[in-house]
DNA sequence: CTCCATGGTTGACGCTGTCAACCATGGAGC
DNA sequence: GCTCCATGGTTGACAGCGTCAACCATGGAG
């Protein structure tokens, strides 16, 4: 029985805090629910007094990626203007999803066979995108435009598509190493930025 | 020993299609080299005669999604007007992607190990890109404007991230409905590559 | 004091990828 | 024509996986 370490509530915190990692060690194929009873001392199937099944464990990793993902976004220096915030935003996505690709990939690249099942993570996740939503309204309202709405949807599908996109090249998930990016990585979300920026219709570009 | 239809060569073709089947019923998940073995009437080992691993096969197999996929993406209209025709390849592009979601995912959601390994798929890969970038290069020499080495692949690079992100979206992969897609499709896709093309500098759009 | 929900246990099942050893066949070399 | 060996199939085994089932300790509510 494990090294009674446990008030109640204990087993289920080590199991996610042990399979994320896992899947920062191995990335999330490598995560296993008795490999993380193993690392924690306990019996194969302890895990599954807290958790109905894999993808129950994965939508919770996946949820408290979005939350430290949001955390993230959020980090970025106050006080920018508009244009200039919503450029850090995108700097601080590219940032995540390339510093920790596997937490990246466990929210945008693993297939939960039913999203709808998990609502908590849906929420997070539908914050995160507000966040995007809200900058680029303020970058619009700075050129003394209202956009909301549908078209703000449409802006914001548009950014995250496009740093989405990316971030999924970059890793080289995509294509592995498809694109040949000689220049630095910094070069290239630069340059993607100031067409998004062109592509919203911003007039200074967003630098 | 199987329905004795084979001359050589022909086990390994038989595998390939009919792993490519049970992709597209139940997902790269749901495909075991067994699974494969078991609908050809064959003993679970006769495929590994024929590749190496699990992975060797689905690199096969997205090789010829990738090969497919540049065939859908040149059997667009001839003789349109290059703006015409950049837009006629995004919207060749999501189709593929929304109408062979399984197919796609083969090509760019799922995780090779390697993808090094797989010379012949990387080949037929950026051969799609390459279409890409000259699609963009006729788009701007159009306007008078000859773009080509870094600053094309940047542009190449900028409408391959936003489809391909868009394409994740749609699909649900990335969040699972998180936007909450209210209009069609298609109104989605031509509001994109508005913004697209705005990015590109294009003048008239992409319309 | 009893009872039952909670959270742990062990054991089994069928599935997977992969390794190993064995065997039929048919064409090359002599 | 006989031998030999590569090719491409076979069966059998192994470990690891998710999951189901049954069992058991404990502790708080009635």
């Amino acid at each position: 029985m494990a090294a009674g370490r446990g008030r109640p509530e204990d087993l289920r915190e080590a199991c996610v805090r042990e399979a994320l990692a896992i899947v920062a060690e191995q990335g999330v194929e490598g995560l296993s629910l008795r490999e993380v009873a193993r690392r924690l001392g306990v019996s194969h199937q302890a895990p599954y007094k807290h958790f109905p099944s894999r993808d129950h464990i994965l939508a919770e990793m996946a949820a408290r990626a979005f939350a430290a993902f949001a955390g993230h976004l959020e980090s970025r220096p106050p006080g920018n203007p508009p244009h200039e915030d919503l450029a850090a935003m995108g700097r601080a996505y590219m940032d995540y999803a390339l510093s920790r690709p596997l937490d990246y990939r466990l929210m945008f690249g693993t297939p939960l066979p039913n999203p709808a099942d998990h609502p908590d993570m849906l929420r997070l996740a539908c914050h995160a995108f507000d966040m995007l939503r809200q900058g680029i309204a303020r970058a619009h309202a700075a050129e003394g435009r209202t956009v909301e709405g549908q078209d703000l949807d449409a802006d914001a599908l548009y950014v995250w598509s496009t740093l989405h996109g990316l971030a999924g090249i970059l890793r080289g998930q995509a294509t592995g190493g498809l694109v040949q990016v000689a220049v630095p990585v910094e070069t290239v979300l630069e340059e993607m930025l100031a067409r998004v920026g062109r592509g919203l219709g911003l007039r200074a570009g967003k630098t």
